[in-house]
DNA sequence: CTCATGGTTCGATCTTAATCGAAGCATAAC
DNA sequence: GTTATGCTTCGATTAAGATCGAACCATGAG
C-alpha cells in the first residue's frame, strides 16, 4: 500500500514546531529573512539556518539572497494552500484549542493569506465576485469574466502589468477560519496590494492581520456588496 | 507570529512514516483493523496501536469496534483532502521520486480517494458533470441542479436514500496526479459505489487502484462523454 | 469452562534530530 | 585595507519518541 507520493517527508517538515512557526511567519506573504525568522520561531539563528535549508532542500520555501541578506519566502500559492488546509485541520480537530489568543478575532475577520485576503471579508469578496458574474467557477478553476475584466480594471488593476508566471491568474483557497473559499492566485494578490494602495487596509506588523480604516470598510461594503453576514 | 492554529502537531502526526503508511493505507476507503495496518505499515501490532490512539487523539482516524476487532478509518473528508492535497505537494516537490512505482500508472488513471473516484478518470467525470450543468459550481460549493437530480436518478442512485450526515453532498477535492477537482462528499461516495454495483469497476486489494472492466470502460465513456484527454 | 485471537499497556532500548555556541565565510560599510 | 553584520558549518549535547517483546485484558469460539 506504499503507493503514491510519500506524504511522511514533506508533513515531517511541516511538524516541527520551529519549522512551523517559520511556515506561518512566512505565510504573511513577507520575504523575511533568516534572522527574523529565527525571531518569529523563538530559535537560534544557527538552528533557524539548518531548518531553512531543510525547508529549501523540500521545495517548501524559496531563497533570493540580495546583498549580504537572505530572503526566504514560501515557495508558491501551492504551499499556503496546504497550509491553510492544515491549519482549518488543525482548528477543529485540537480537541481544546491551546490559546484563542486576544488576536484571533482579528485574524478571523481579515488576514492575509500568503499574499491575499483571507477572513471573513476575504470570503465575503470572493462571494461577491461569483454572484456578480466576475469570476466564474469551473470546478476548481476560476475564469475571470469580461464584465470582470471592466471590474478589475475600474478598480485600478491592470492586468497587463501582472506578471506572466507560471503562477494562475485565479484560484481559490479554502478558508480555515471560514471553512469557504476565498481568492488567490495573481488576481488575488493585486486585489490586496490595491486595497493597501488605496488606503483601505494595511497589514499590522508582526502578525498576519489584515487592519481596515474606515474608509477602507466603508469602501469595500460599496465595492463588494451588503455586509450579508453568513447564510 | 504564533497565531492560529497550530500546525505541527497535525503535521507531526502525519509525519511519521508508519503513521503516514496508515493513513495512506486508509485512503483506500476501506476501515482496516490494528492487525491489517500493522502490516500495511510494516511494524510490529503493538507500535501500530500506539500509533493509532495517537491519530485517533487527534482526530484524524475514526476507531469502531465491533465484536473483538476494532475498526479505523479517516475521520472525515477534510482529512482525506488534505492527504491528496500533501501528496500533490510531495509528487512536485520531492527533487527526484523515490520510486515511481510499475503501479504508478494505474494509480494516475483511477484509483479511490477514501471513498470516491480520483484519478484521471475521477477529474474527467468531474469535468463532465459540470460541463453538462449536472453540477453547478458556486465558488468551493457545489449544488446539484435539478437537471442533475435526474441523472443522478437514472444513474441508478437513490438520493433520498444516502445518509443524512453533516457531511455535505457534493464537495470537490484536488487530486494529486491530475492537478484538478475531482467530485467527493456523499454523491461522490454513491457514484463510485454504483460503478462497483453496476460491475462497471472494481478496487484491486491491498491497494488504492481502482480497475475498470471492458463493459466498465464502455458505459462511463457513453455516461460522461468522449474520451478527449486532458485539453 | 478452556483456549485462541485481537488489542492494549508497560518497560527498556535505541535512533533520530533539534538545539546551541563557536568558528568560519562572505558581503557590505567605513 | 579594517571592521561589522548576516549567515553557514561543525561538533557535542540532549531530549523526544519510535520500536519491540512480554505481560495483560477482553471477546468470541469450542
Amino acid at each position: 500500500m506504499r503507493d503514491g507520493p510519500d506524504i511522511a517527508y514533506v508533513a515531517a517538515l511541516i511538524g516541527d514546531p520551529a519549522r512551523a512557526n517559520i511556515l506561518t511567519a512566512l505565510m504573511s506573504g513577507k520575504a523575511l529573512t533568516a534572522t527574523e525568522l529565527s525571531g518569529e520561531a523563538g530559535v537560534s539563528l544557527s538552528t533557524a539556518s539548518s531548518h531553512l535549508s531543510k525547508l529549501e532542500a523540500g521545495g517548501l520555501v524559496r531563497a533570493r539572497k540580495s546583498g549580504r541578506h537572505k530572503y526566504f519566502s514560501l515557495a508558491s500559492d501551492d504551499v499556503a494552500s496546504v497550509l491553510e488546509a492544515l491549519m482549518g485541520l488543525a482548528a477543529g480537530t485540537r480537541q481544546l484549542r491551546t490559546r484563542p489568543g486576544p488576536r484571533d478575532p482579528e485574524l478571523r475577520r481579515a488576514r492575509v493569506c500568503y499574499n491575499h485576503l483571507a477572513g471573513d471579508m476575504g470570503t465575503r469578496m470572493y462571494r461577491c465576485l461569483l454572484d456578480r458574474g466576475i469570476l466564474i467557477a469551473k470546478g476548481d478553476l476560476l475564469d475571470l469574466s469580461e464584465a470582470g475584466r471592466a471590474f478589475v480594471g475600474t478598480f485600478g488593476i491592470d492586468l497587463d502589468a501582472l506578471p506572466r508566471s507560471r503562477a494562475p491568474l485565479c484560484r481559490d483557497c479554502l478558508d480555515w477560519s471560514e471553512r469557504q473559499a476565498h481568492l488567490a492566485g495573481q488576481l488575488g494578490r493585486a486585489m490586496l496590494a490595491r486595497m493597501e494602495d488605496l488606503g483601505w487596509a494595511r497589514r499590522v506588523a508582526g502578525t498576519r492581520i489584515v487592519r481596515f480604516t474606515r474608509e477602507g470598510e466603508a469602501g469595500f461594503a460599496e465595492t463588494f456588496g451588503a455586509v450579508e453576514q453568513r447564510l
